[in-house]
DNA sequence: CAATGCGGTATTATCGATAATCTATAAATC
DNA sequence: GATTTATAGATTATCGATAATACCGCATTG
């Protein structure tokens, strides 16, 4: 079907993301080009290429001789994280508007799936959706520069983590859900302005709710280093 | 001095980054491994993970074993890159405000530089200050997710090529200037919402100005080709 | 005992060579 | 003549091995 890509260096760069995402490999873990070679059945030179490209991506750091860690960010970084995300998904749905009817029923498609997926208690497939509604607003602006933005902001790895932990601490997310239609409801409406308060009140609430749990890395942080 | 790091692979992009900088590669030039290896006097691994990097940068392309070529943007992506840079610096000129003694301290050095550098008709150098100064301001918020997503943007490497076209365009950049002096006046003062206003006014006036003009990789599209 | 220097080991950085894939040209088929 | 197939040359992707560097433990020294 799509574009098939066979090479090593993609396998195994989405081999090691995934287990980033699981929490397999926590912050600060040390990734071994060697081990991971002989674990994937590939030279190192694949692994190094995939390393650096996580590494431009952010989620790991590389020193010189001396090895590459998954980066861990702190409770600082991810709200500065989220405020630039405002600012982006605000601007772009201000832009967006209106919107083009396919891109409507692609939004409602969305929303429909994050509230089933919410009342079948699916949280990763409800993060998702959840996430992919908001690209799909940013995506509309038809700004790609801002759309490479947004993306190098990594909702795609942070908001599964972000739901399992808010729903660990007990928040309800059928408030959080029903904010995403009446965002809908005013982008059918025509009214971007609204729309987009509506997104950055929604944000800026997510952040507050954010604000009292414990930092996103806490818990890997002290880890021994597990030897080999 | 510095952290030295005297690593093929960061001398290696470091010479690349610099020539596609200069136009020595303009936009679609070809970039063979092999070649440019032996021309470093290196293998072809460093040159490889390089070339990631600067993929990552999104200053080339790479297509699985078809090669690496210089990227051009078009006149519709730098307008989306503008968008985008209104949009930061504003929002990161409010936060910063008000500035501490020292960074106003900076950015009168750099507005002094930026006008030093015109009166001598040191173009490059007036591009260099102009950028340090922006780049201050959105160091000055604080947030490092912004200042990064601003990095991205690459300004570094684009103001110097808009400068020389606007200079051959005939443009009058006093004026730009003077804005500059504006901008800082008002931050010294403490009235962030004023400044932010004006330092939107500045980019978007910017982006008027540039809009007329040839887009950016218009001479370098239609080459031949250069054999070896 | 603290600080310093020296090997030994683990890991990264780089190399040189080989396999896989693309592009262009030419032969073959209809 | 047009289209397809075969072949050769060029380039990228990967490999296996070597060189360079950092980390750790231990002995030495003051």
């Amino acid at each position: 079907m799509g574009i098939h890509r066979a090479c090593m260096r993609d396998q195994v760069r989405d081999r090691i993301l995934s287990r980033i995402l699981s929490g397999e490999y926590a912050p600060g873990t040390r990734l071994k080009e060697l081990s991971l070679a002989a674990e994937c059945g590939v030279s190192q030179a694949p692994v190094r290429e995939a390393l650096r490209e996580l590494e431009a991506l952010g989620l790991v750091e590389c020193e010189r001789y001396r090895g590459t860690r998954v980066r861990s960010a702190d409770a600082a970084e991810l709200r500065e994280a989220y405020e630039l995300r405002v600012l982006l998904e605000e601007h772009a749905v201000q832009q967006a508007t209106p919107l083009c009817p396919e891109r409507l029923e692609r939004l409602e498609a969305e929303y429909q799936r994050m509230q089933q997926a919410l009342q079948n208690r699916a949280m990763d497939e409800h993060a998702e959706a959840a996430i992919a509604f908001h690209r799909l607003l940013v995506e509309a602006s038809g700004n790609r520069t801002v759309l490479a933005a947004w993306d190098n902001l990594h909702w795609q790895v942070r908001t599964r983590v972000a739901v399992q932990r808010l729903v660990r601490a007990g928040v309800v997310l059928d408030e959080y859900v029903s904010a995403h239609r009446h965002i809908l409801d005013q982008l059918k409406a025509g009214k971007g302005k609204a729309a987009s308060r509506l997104v950055r009140e929604l944000l800026q609430s997510l952040i507050e709710r954010m604000a009292p749990l414990e930092p996103l890395a806490a818990a890997a942080q002290g880890k021994k280093k597990p030897r080999s």
